[in-house]
DNA sequence: GAATAGAATATTGAATTCAGAATTCCAACA
DNA sequence: TGTTGGAATTCTGAATTCAATATTCTATTC
């Protein structure tokens, strides 16, 4: 058997999976905004499956917290509260400097996989040649893809899969503080900062500039966040 | 409506989550062995319920990681990786850390919650009360209902879910280190000198104590744990 | 005896049906 | 007008049925 190019076949994604997809990404958006209830039915009709791959999903989406319970008639979209937001980030903060940390030991110490490196640079320069003036969820993506990087050069994949669990949560609250104020002007030259230091394996520096740089977004967030709502 | 001593109507558990919480049970105490294969009918049929619960039950522990797919035959639990405890005690470090410190800032300012200095001093005395002699299951649940307090008593419950997605696996492992060797002495030693540091408000401290803590468990699991087996 | 074609089997994912529980609405009555 | 009893509605969770696919087994052929 050598060397054959034939990629992989590709299977089509299970209902369930595509409807949990979706979901995760109409939330994210805020197509379907904090608040908004959905009923097993209603998101069935609107994938236009059955009701049992969405009950399926919504089941998953309620324990990643995405979705809360509305009384004992159906779910709702998670409210994006200002407090959880504060307290996801003192969780990156830790996370973020940990994996900067351990990315730029890789880098020292020559164990860091190529590809991986150059993912890196890339996702930085994609997200240097951004105009602020893009659309949002373009900005949003680019930082995602910019940290998932970094995560995945820790060479810790359990530190990625911990945060992936709460980018939604990260992205609405991004999604608000870029579209209120255009107050994101430093994340890229703080990202290259973290980039210089991680490629020349300075650790310590690595992981204080990305604590750091979370720091930063959470007071962001905490400035652009509403306060908690009542629930009505 | 004055302050009634009704206690709030107890329901039943959907049978969603009872599997759910079985398995995840089962899996933790080693009832069912890293490798053991599962299909949802083999499961139904244990559980006296039909396959639709079983089947989102078993979709949800595949997205924990404690279920991996076994071909298209199934699913199977999860081996016991020594690489991936390390790599998850990475984490823990980080975290516990900063659950301590918050718990120590939050004691030095008075914003403990009383109930919760209670509880993590009961769960101090109850540890040191278990013979080292015990069954293992009972002494790594008192080392969970420890860590779970100190997580309460940071006052950032975001650190107390992220860390509970993860325990089945520390459980797993702790069950082995606990099993193969007596040397889980010191383990209430350090967890009473980092309650000490906690309450008397030294947040740096109990950073420190808490990190060097679970640095401590993932040197131990790294001498115990077997390396990576072939999978067959 | 090895290889292959095809049948039987195992197993899942999805749709549909069924049953139960909670909420809402409405009417009767004090 | 406000409250209570009860019917209608809505909605979920669970069981059952259905369809599709991957694996394993078996028999046949060279």
């Amino acid at each position: 058997m050598e060397d054959w190019s034939l990629e992989q076949l590709q299977t089509v994604p299970a209902l369930i999976d595509q409807a949990h997809d979706r979901l995760v990404a109409a939330i994210t958006s805020g197509d379907l905004a904090p608040g908004q209830r959905l009923t097993q039915e209603s998101v069935a009709e609107m994938l236009g499956v059955s009701r049992q791959p969405v009950s399926h999903a919504l089941q998953i989406l309620k324990r990643r917290g995405l979705l809360i319970e509305h009384g004992k008639r159906g779910l709702a979209v998670a409210p994006l509260e200002r407090e959880r937001i504060m307290r996801l980030y003192q969780i990156r903060e830790m996370l973020d400097g940990l994996a900067a940390r351990l990315a730029a030991e890789r880098c020292h110490s020559g164990h860091a996989p190529g590809v991986a490196i150059e993912a890196l640079k890339q996702a930085l320069e994609a997200g240097r040649q951004l105009q602020p003036s893009a659309n949002i969820s373009a900005l949003v993506a680019a930082d995602v893809a910019f940290h998932s990087c970094l995560h995945e050069l820790s060479g810790n994949p359990e530190i990625a899969h911990t945060i992936a669990e709460q980018w939604p949560q990260f992205m609405r609250s991004m999604g608000f503080v870029l579209g209120a104020d255009n107050r994101a002007a430093g994340i890229w030259s703080e990202h290259e900062a973290i980039v210089d230091a991680v490629l020349s394996g300075k650790a310590n520096l690595a992981e204080d500039l990305a604590r750091a740089h979370a720091h930063n977004a959470a007071l962001q967030a905490a400035t652009e966040l509403p306060q908690a709502e009542a629930a009505e």
